[in-house]
DNA sequence: CACCAAACGGAGAACTTGTCTCCACTTGCT
DNA sequence: AGCAAGTGGAGACAAGTTCTCCGTTTGGTG
């Protein structure tokens, strides 16, 4: 639902301009933004905005001038985000080797989805999200389609494979970034070269190159805890 | 911390009997104990005990005379499953076939996250956890270890691959399952199929038997949802 | 330089969601 | 029949969040 206003986007290039901002309170929505982008990246779709207005060195009260609620916040930082993920998917599929084409489009994507907590949660997303949102998810889905139909056309790929099995590694690769990436960073990348091995047509190998986690990394792996039992 | 004085397990079978419970209260406690172990494997570390007592059909306060608080209550069951969990994968370890031995170990494990979400979550759990919970989750590991072992010694694995990667398999099953469990059970198969294929010495590829998800399926995955955007 | 609309900060109101307590009432058992 | 054991569930508490309100500060213009 949430009033989709779209105030000024990132820069003073926008719709009927209500009027320029004072000096000040550009730059502070400057910073709220550049908070924004870096929490919601690192610590997911849960972070606070009052996290964000500490983060940002403002006050709460200056966030909500800005911008109706967290919803509109978090909107504006995604589609931003999403249309960057696009353009780099379409160079990708820009090139002439098909199943280059669709290594670089995965490994991407996956990139993105690792080191983007929050990103990574909008596009696992099921259900309808803002407008704006669904329209960037689209555009890419269609990009995903595209080298999928390709790399199908010209045999490289496991003639049982699909568009659905790419959705399926994002969730994967997400899952292990979830638990390795403030610890050891790019381990993600191990396990997206097997499933790329997997889907090739000819049984071609690509050599390990990321090591697997030791028992040590194991034990450090996952943002702190709180020692109680039983989950949560 | 949580005092863990492991009340009388399931049956009446256990320790310094306090004293044997009136008819209707142990009756009561069966019923609170299936109630938890149904809604913690459908929804996971976080169902509140407001809701076990009111799937028990008693009242939030006879749980708690019954279990001094949550915790104790999760624990006692998981400690439970994954005690099955182990018996089932020591079978698996008794074949002669190593490779089998190989995908009954992860198939079983896979199988046991994939459709329980508190399992799971006890599982994938990096930090220390209650004593009990621990221990077994040891044993599961060793279990692992030893599978793996095997494999290597026989030379049926890809001799990159290591034990942690079998944690990493289990996350990433699990991570299938989160989205599609309700709605098409069993699709984490494809995926495990893949991964061990993956690792496989010589480059044999099984056949997918489980279909991709379908556009639609995508779409009526994941349990009902709020609607409204950016994550949470 | 004086003035004021615009911007600011952050305490706290209003909710939400979960755990656990308390006690008047009910029930199995001898 | 009597009473200890058991029960249900309202609500006290405790977080944790979003968003409002208002007294104070400040940029920029006349």
């Amino acid at each position: 639902m949430t009033t989709v206003d779209a105030r000024t986007a990132t820069a003073p290039a926008a719709d009927p301009s209500p009027k320029p901002l004072r000096a000040d309170a550009e730059r502070n929505r400057l910073r709220i933004l550049d908070a924004a982008r870096e929490l919601f990246a690192q610590r997911g779709p849960d972070v606070t905005l009052d996290d964000i207005a500490a983060h940002a060195g403002v006050g709460v009260g200056t966030v909500y001038r800005r911008f109706a609620n967290r919803d509109e916040l978090l909107e504006a930082i995604v589609v931003e985000h999403m249309g960057h993920v696009q353009k780099r998917v379409q160079e990708a599929l820009d090139g002439d080797d098909a199943w280059q084409g669709i290594v670089d489009l995965v490994t991407f994507v996956s990139e993105s989805m690792a080191t983007d907590r929050g990103l990574a949660a909008v596009m696992m997303r099921v259900d309808p999200c803002a407008a704006s949102v669904e329209r960037a998810k689209g555009s890419l889905t269609s990009s995903v389609d595209a080298v999928f139909e390709r790399g199908r056309r010209t045999g490289v790929l496991r003639d049982d494979v699909v568009e659905s099995d790419f959705f399926a590694f994002f969730c994967m690769v997400r899952s292990i970034a979830d638990l390795t990436e403030t610890s050891v960073p790019g381990t993600w990348r191990r396990y997206l070269s097997l499933l790329l091995d997997s889907i090739r047509a000819d049984g071609t190998r690509t050599p390990l190159t990321v090591p697997a986690l030791t028992k040590e990394q194991i034990h450090a792996a996952k943002h702190g805890g709180r020692g109680d039992c039983s989950g949560r």
